[in-house]
DNA sequence: AAGTGGTCTAGACCACCGT
DNA sequence: CGGTGGTCTAGACCACTTG
């Protein structure tokens, strides 16, 4: 049983009646003191709900003026592959959507560069996994993961099969908690052409993280790749009032 | 004279005390009432500031026991070209080292699918802007910008030489507020080809935007090409503790 | 001038982690 | 258990936009 702060829950409720269309895009919402008075809370509260939804580009608020309802951005309709995605695939598509053919799955010892990534001595071995994700049949991406096997020792491949996410988060008890993520266009290269499907000399989308977790520990080195013409990714970045 | 928060100012100094090492990375921080006490303001400004610093990742707090100063992740450090980059290139890089040469410079009228990227109807006419942009004399990357004439009816082909986002900030008054992207891996085109020197069949990194202002209007939608070889595109994202 | 959101306070209670 | 951070309050003052 886990309680959500008062500020959270005000956040979906406003959050529903945004998508719901009570309040109109472009129109100004109730002002904070009427909330407060509707929700029974402090004014403080309030606004960290509205903050909430200001980061997520659902409204913007304006001293002296009111808090306003985004339109909805283009961009933002189309998008299917949004930058929170360290949940892993099966959180978004649904754990019926989404199958993994192992590719391979290995242990060894790590490299410099690896050591330097997950904060690893030499000694220290790693899982070395490549898997391809399809998404309703389909080929989805190619994952190339580095994971160390002190944190998960019991990984194996009836979990590769299924969200190693969920195995580490419920099973083994890890908390994630942030990811740096580099995204680069590269060649497509011989794996890309066997699972992905692509020719040679195609474009490939390759994001390339270190995630960590809530103690600050990184867990995983990974390379996704996509077909070019198959995933992109996208990215909000809200301004928070400096300029 | 504008004036900035408390919260920012201590954000700022506790920030700098972490990259002098004042705080040591795996260490803990000063709890928040000796913070509190020290910068004599109440804990909730202490933890405002700190809810800045653990947005970017350098900070992680754990109730029960104390803030942490993250320690550094490696790919951050390798990076070069943060997510936040809607205030235009010669903020980050500096005057002094980026120019432009104009490519095209036309007005027209918008076709459907940039009406409605930029909530225009088809009458009234934006600009058409291609711009190779270099840094330190090297092409860096290749820009196709449309705007609405309206937002800024005085734009020059001088105006493009330098910084367009300069321009809209300084002279024309607009707040610039937020932006969506999406970024995908691309076969490199004629203009590639010839501006960025690319090789036909290289991949390239393109990211598609839409930028608006304060009040919600989007005031440009623009492609964004790279050499594959010369550029990568890096995001932090921060678990905000729910998962 | 009136009304809005942004900041800040002083204190309270709670949830959680360590011992 | 003591000490930590997370939330929440009721009120205050300020900065800003609009009439």
């Amino acid at each position: 049983m886990k309680k959500t702060p008062k500020y959270e829950q005000i956040a979906n409720q406003l959050r529903d009646r945004i998508n719901a269309g009570e309040y109109q895009a472009n129109e100004l919402m109730p002002d904070q003191v009427s909330l407060a008075e509707e929700f029974s809370v402090s004014r403080m509260t309030i606004k960290k709900a509205l903050d909430t939804l200001a980061l997520e580009g659902l409204i913007y608020t304006r001293r002296g003026d009111g808090t306003h309802v985004m339109g909805d951005i283009s961009l933002k309709i189309e998008t299917n592959s949004p930058a929170d995605e360290h949940r892993g695939l099966t959180a978004f598509f649904g754990q019926d959507r989404v199958t993994s053919k192992i590719i391979r799955f290995d242990i060894l010892f790590p490299n410099e560069a690896l050591q330097s990534h997950l904060k690893l001595n030499k000694n220290e071995p790693i899982f070395d996994i490549v898997r391809l994700r399809l998404v309703d049949e389909k080929p989805y991406v190619l994952e190339h993961t580095y994971m160390p096997q002190k944190l998960m020792p019991n990984l194996s491949e009836d979990i590769l099969a299924n969200s190693i996410y969920d195995y580490l988060k419920n099973d083994v008890g890890l908390k994630l908690s942030g990811a740096y993520r580099k995204i680069h266009a590269v060649f497509a290269d011989d794996l890309d052409i066997e699972y992905l499907q692509c020719r040679p000399n195609d474009p490939v989308l390759e994001v390339e993280q270190v995630a960590w977790l809530a103690d600050g520990t990184p867990f995983e080195y990974s390379f996704s790749r996509n077909r070019y013409d198959a995933r992109s990714y996208t990215v909000l970045d809200i301004n928070q009032g400096n300029a």
